[in-house]
DNA sequence: AGTTATTTGTTCGTATGTATG
DNA sequence: CCATACATACGAACAAATAAC
């Protein structure tokens, strides 16, 4: 006999108030005396509720005279934990990680390449532009090189990839981290030209090539990330 | 200055000791009791981080004399639920989702293709025996195919890819659902023998062949999507 | 700058329900 | 069927933080 505890049920009705758009982020949910009230429940059952949607991240609370629980938009860095709750515990290795993040791109490319238009190509330029900038700063460099990337997957189209790739950059970037800060050599010139090829490529519409292009390049960062360690297994808690 | 309430504390700490595996699926923690004492909280702090682990299937709580709350494995169908939150709360079409799990079976069969195993293919031929006893019961069938992709995603030995897959499919056959028990006529006979045909090429180590082949079945399907409800949104709560 | 009102964070005590033996 | 052990839920109270006055 399968009986779902209050607490739940509040939580789910809040949350699909959130997801569904009814309430949008920066808004305010009521305060807990009027949420008590709305629901029938005591406190301490609402604060079960009201800590499970804030461990989700769909909305922050805060105390004080215009405080209160405000809601956010769903975040995949919390999609990102939970994915990488179950690797880690299941002994994924940052090298299996690398490999399924290069499996997304080159398709991506290909279709990019394929049907390109005037305002993506814009895109792809600016990100070009913002490594550039950043070609000085370590830390920038790499978010600017990580945008390009997840500029690939945007101009995609589809948000069910670009959602997914968002999710496995957070799980990389922060098991990586600690590697980063050691062995932090990236071929960083090397990259940004690879990157400009890219873009000719795609703009010339030599789908096979650029997807190639790509592919070679993904092989590449994977043969420094094996140099390192590839077969460490992920860290994400503590 | 972001102060981390208790409740979070204690279920980042008990979630630690579940991910790290000094806790097994099966073991009981404490009784609320002990939990009590042991990190100095009252019992309804308690309660909110043990609702939280709860929402998280890490934990199942039951009443009664040996109740108690009891170790679970991380489950992907949690990672699914959360993903797919961002995924309906973005609009995100079936058809997005299907191009995306599309995108990520043909590497793995040319990789399988490329180096296969005796067992992998023992693997596979009994994922084809599944099928053809199913053949009769329409769910079961669609659970054995199912289980034929997931096991081309398994034997590729990529750990992260293959819980990726297992949470895309929660997520896709769960938005599926009400599709299928209107709509429900798959080609379920020309599906196995093109699986049969896969497993064919594998063995005889044709991974070009093998991979195309995968490419126009997973392309079919995505056909007989669009002829129903392709551009229909994701809807998962409730 | 200090006071105060508002709102959440935390605790205690108590009563109820439920499964086990 | 009863007694026990445990979680579930409620109510009332105090502590702490925050923003406005």
């Amino acid at each position: 006999m399968r009986v779902p505890k209050t607490a739940e049920l509040v939580a789910a009705s809040l949350r699909r108030v959130i997801i569904r758009g009814e309430l949008e982020p920066g808004d305010a949910l009521p305060p807990e005396s009027a949420l008590m009230e709305q629901f029938g429940i005591s406190r301490p059952t609402l604060r079960e509720a009201i800590r499970v949607l804030e461990s989700e991240a769909l909305i922050s609370v805060r105390r004080g005279v215009h405080g209160g629980a405000r809601v956010n938009a769903p975040d995949p860095m919390v999609a990102a934990r939970y994915l990488g709750l179950i690797l880690e515990y299941r002994g994924t290795t940052l090298g299996e990680m690398f490999q399924l993040v290069a499996s997304i791109e080159p398709p991506c490319v290909r279709q990019l390449a394929g049907r390109h238009t005037p305002s993506g190509i814009g895109r792809l330029h600016e990100a070009l532009a913002t490594e550039e900038e950043a070609k000085d700063d370590p830390a920038a460099l790499a978010e600017a090189k990580a945008a390009f990337h997840a500029t690939l997957v945007e101009l995609n189209g589809n948000r069910a990839m670009l959602a997914l790739h968002e999710t496995l950059q957070c799980i990389f970037y922060q098991a990586k981290s600690p590697h980063i800060a050691t062995g932090g050599k990236t071929g960083t010139r090397r990259d940004h030209e690879e990157h400009v090829k890219l873009v000719k490529l795609i703009q010339a519409g030599e789908a096979d090539e650029a997807e190639a292009h790509w592919r070679r390049h993904i092989s590449r960062m994977e043969k420094e990330l094996n140099a390192s360690g590839a077969n460490t297994r992920l860290e994400l808690l503590d």
